[in-house]
RNA sequence: CGGGGCGUGGCGCAGCCUGGUAGCGUGCACCCUUGGGGUGGGUGAGGUCGCUGGUUCAAAUCCAGUCGUUCCGACCA
């Protein structure tokens, strides 16, 4: 993609409504546009961060023998009433009419519609086991947005959801999805802990939450500093005997610190801050007992299936990568999740010779299947640093006259911090920066790109 | 739902207290300049001062209401 060919821009001043740090960076850079409160335009940039998030997830899942649907957004009021929750649902089920009079609701969750339609088309104990997911858009009409699309009204959600024959059937179900969603966020780049949420039920259900550690993250998680089991607050308040409803966060926070590990019985517990990214259940029969979810067995009697569900947070991962990955120059999102891998930057229009070596490496990058913008615009070398620092592409190929001269182009990497104030200085001595021949140079920058995979 | 802040050109802000020709930075367009870290200079376009009503000779400014947005709390997960 060439730049003078893309729609995107950059701005020096955040909107005053973006209250973190990766979110006035993604406004900045170009990524999102609030619409209205909790509500998001994704520009260009922002949406193929998301396509990539979505396609990293789309692997794992399909590794993972989960099958992929679509639902509707919206949906009719006759099925909440069915699964009993059109009455309970508070008010973040936005519900409106058509034009006969008939209620709907934009769908805040999609289990009710899925065990609704799946009532139908489940029959057998042969068809058993499978898993369904799908990546949706979600409303909730939440009573405070905030933090970006952290915590949005509209928002993308992956949902999957298993369903088997009996309990330890699901339990393999579930750890196969654990595995995946253990391997996904690793292939995104993030340092995602696994934590135990509450498990609640009765009967050996399962739940885990996903977390990274962040200064913006909404909850807390307890973990032993010596065996290293994690929980969120709730399991941990309960072990203590801690009242967590009375207490907010940073009291909480403090009560847990230094207890002592309830699994291994010898550590002390830290405390994180923590930003739940995906979480995990396995739900057992509640569910379809009430939805009335049965198969067939083996035997003709009727016997409800064993259900697990399995989220994951789309946009929040965006959200909080960029929070975590950037620094004051702008976003340095992971190379997997990045909107582009590469950006060759030629440092002046006005040589011809750098303008042809330039327009043909980009040429020759995307004949070779290598994801790259071509920064060709026609402004100041600095203009083009700047906005990539902002921008974050993991890698700033640089053609200029002083690499041309020994037939070179700079590589430089964005995960180390590249110079915006030391502007007298010369960093290629940088151990990110590296030269490489132009001869041979999208081979070389494709081993580049391969080892800065995770 | 309770309490507070803010709404002035695309973005960031000043002006409001003490009513009297709407301003700054940045961005944008054009000219010159510069050309490997947001170059320097010049010219210019762009604003129903959120909306409605009131007070007044006169309202961005004072008053009331309303909408939007945001923060704290409660709620939710």
């Amino acid at each position: 993609m060439r730049y003078t060919k893309y729609f995107t821009i950059t701005l020096r001043d955040a909107p005053k409504d973006a209250d973190t740090r990766g979110h006035a960076l993604m406004t900045r850079a170009g990524f999102l546009k609030q619409s209205t409160s909790g509500i998001y335009s994704y520009l260009p940039l922002g949406l193929r961060s998301i396509r990539k998030i979505e396609g990293i997830i789309r692997k794992y899942m399909d590794e993972a023998c989960s099958v992929e649907v679509l639902l509707p957004m919206v949906q009719s009021s006759d099925v909440w009433i069915r699964s009993g929750r059109w009455e309970v649902y508070g008010k973040e089920m936005l519900r409106f009419q058509d034009r006969s009079g008939r209620d709907y609701c934009l769908a805040p969750t999609h289990e009710d519609l899925l065990a609704d339609m799946l009532r139908t088309l489940v029959n057998s104990y042969s068809q058993l086991p499978f898993n369904l997911y799908q990546i949706q858009t979600k409303f909730r009409d939440e009573v405070r947005p905030r933090f970006g699309l952290i915590r949005g009204r509209e928002f993308i959600m992956k949902d999957a959801y298993s369903f088997d024959m009996d309990e330890e059937s699901s339990l393999v179900s579930y750890e196969v999805m654990r595995q995946a969603y253990v391997k996904l966020f690793r292939h995104m780049g993030l340092d995602v802990r696994e934590i135990e949420a509450d498990s609640g039920e009765i009967g050996g259900s399962l739940s885990q939450e996903f977390v990274v550690l962040s200064d913006i993250g909404e909850d807390i998680a307890v973990s032993c500093t010596s065996c290293g089991y994690t929980s969120n607050a709730e399991v941990a308040a309960e072990a203590f005997g801690v009242e967590a409803d009375s207490l907010d966060v940073e009291a909480l926070s403090e009560s847990l610190k230094g207890t002592k590990c309830t699994r291994c019985t010898t550590g002390t517990n830290d405390v994180w801050r923590v930003l739940e990214l995906g979480h995990i259940f396995n739900i057992g029969t509640k569910y379809s007992v009430g939805a009335n979810l049965t198969y067939k067995g083996k035997d003709g009697k009727d016997r409800p299936v064993h259900m697990g569900s399995y989220g994951i947070g789309v946009g929040r991962i965006l959200a909080v990568a960029s929070q975590i990955h950037s620094d004051e120059a702008g976003l340095q999102l992971p190379i997997n999740i990045a909107p582009f891998e590469v950006c060759i930057a030629s440092a002046t229009t006005r040589d011809v010779e750098v303008v042809n070596t330039a327009d043909t490496l980009y040429q020759q990058c995307v004949e070779a299947g290598i994801d790259v913008i071509y920064d060709d615009r026609d402004v100041r070398a600095g203009v083009k640093f700047a906005d990539a620092e902002l921008i974050g592409y993991p890698f700033l190929v640089v053609v200029g006259k002083r690499g041309l001269a020994s037939g070179t182009v700079e590589v430089k990497a964005r995960t180390a911090t590249n110079n915006t104030t030391d502007t007298d200085t010369d960093n290629d001595t940088d151990n990110a920066t590296v030269s490489l021949p132009i001869s041979d140079f999208p081979a070389e920058m494709q081993k580049i790109l391969d080892r800065a995979r995770p």
